[in-house]
DNA sequence: CTCCTTTTCCATACGCTGTATGTTTATGTA
DNA sequence: TACATAAACATACAGCGTATGGAAAAGGAG
């Protein structure tokens, strides 16, 4: 019986199966559609009609394939960056908005980007820079920049990381926390209790978008009161 | 032969081996002791002196020894509150680092508490009561309040991914980074490659604490302006 | 007391994982 | 023409979470 797939050995020049680049896109495909955990070595070369092992000529481990996934998030990052004609703080959120819809664009990944160290690449480390960019304009320091950029940043990550859990397990944020809160012991947590109750009142229209909007302009004012006191 | 240990069977009354409590305890050891990846059931099992399939009898699953761990750090999250006679400033920024201590105890579980939203039950949804208390006080509307609080909360869960991430590979972060941005193509983040130059020269002596604190400062002072600019 | 259900343990086993090792075949270079 | 290298496949191993079932003590019901 003659067999006509899954020749052995070294396919012939041209046809080459496999590349880096390709297994990679088959993985973001794979975390997309079906969640990280069924990303698995076997389940990867099932999809490119491949034997397990093969990927192992293209990389290392499967770390180096998640680390693969979380780069192409980064690389995916495109700022629109305005130009100087706009005031900073503008700058600086629209750096902000683009960071956090990269890391909208694949929820399943968000965990593994914010938390694979071993993905800080040099392609990571230049997209600070319109940060950078804009703070400097705004009159601060070079220590003042570099700690403000961090806690924007960091604020961006926090948010994402909130909005990558809720996203997929279909959790809606207003009557949980609304029917939670109501549920909570007499006198637990007062204020908390009231300022929900006020807000169910008035119809609790959260949405991820204005909580963003809202913690860049909280951050914004911060760094500006931080750069008139530092004068 | 009679083998001393390992009876089969339900124990004498006062020596069980296990409960929920147990379990957890010896989990969070092994966590803290050997990170994430060396807790198995097995291995759990294994410390108990204890078949691995008597887990199942007192956790449904790994899942909920996970969640139960989560708990844990929750569970010893103790806010000083100095109540209202210090500045709402004051007050939410000690909230602020008591979360973050909390989260820093445990360093290795510290991904699993941010990401794992099955742990959260009203244990944790109290926790955030001293931020709603201090921004009360700020004289916020109850929207501003819970949009101010999120935000917060965003901004150390960003920041302990950060230092959880770092910590756990003994990576320096400012000769890493400075050496990386010299690293970098001519011209490619002119504003960071002049801003840590500077930080360079002048001695970069970065630490995480200084860092949460810039970060709180920018969050208090962004909200003041916010409840200044409300009115 | 006896009978029976429930609880808490142990033993075995299944399907899955990442990947080490070795073989086959084609390529590119000497 | 030889030969090292590269890219595929096949087999196999240790370790994982956990389903299933059995053994023995506990504890309540008659």
């Amino acid at each position: 019986m003659v067999t006509a797939g899954k020749r052995s050995g070294r396919p012939r020049a041209g046809e080459e199966r496999l590349s880096r680049e390709a297994i990679l896109t088959a993985a973001l495909r794979i975390v997309d559609d079906e969640g990280i955990d069924a990303l698995t070595m076997r389940r990867l070369a099932a999809t490119l009609e491949v034997n397990p092992m093969s990927l192992y000529h293209h990389l290392p481990n499967k770390a180096a394939v998640m680390a693969g996934l979380a780069e192409l998030v980064f690389a995916d990052l495109e700022y629109p960056d305005p130009g100087d004609s706009v005031p900073w703080q503008e700058q600086l959120k629209d750096a902000a908005r683009a960071y956090r819809n990269a890391l909208r664009a694949h929820p399943n990944l968000a965990l593994q980007v914010l938390s694979d160290t071993s993905a800080v690449s040099d392609v990571v480390v230049v997209t600070v820079e319109p940060y950078y960019r804009a703070l400097d304009r705004a009159g601060l320091s070079a220590r003042q920049i570099f700690e403000s950029a961090n806690t924007i940043v960091d604020f961006i990550h926090g948010f994402a990381l909130g909005e990558a859990a809720v996203r997929d397990e279909t959790f809606d944020l207003a009557p949980d926390l609304l029917t939670r809160v109501e549920g909570l012991p007499a006198g637990k947590a007062p204020t908390l209790v009231r300022v929900v109750g006020e807000l169910g009142a008035e119809g609790l229209a959260y949405d991820f978008d204005s909580g963003f909007e809202s913690g860049l302009t909280v951050l914004t004012e911060g760094i500006a009161a931080v750069a008139r006191r530092g004068r």
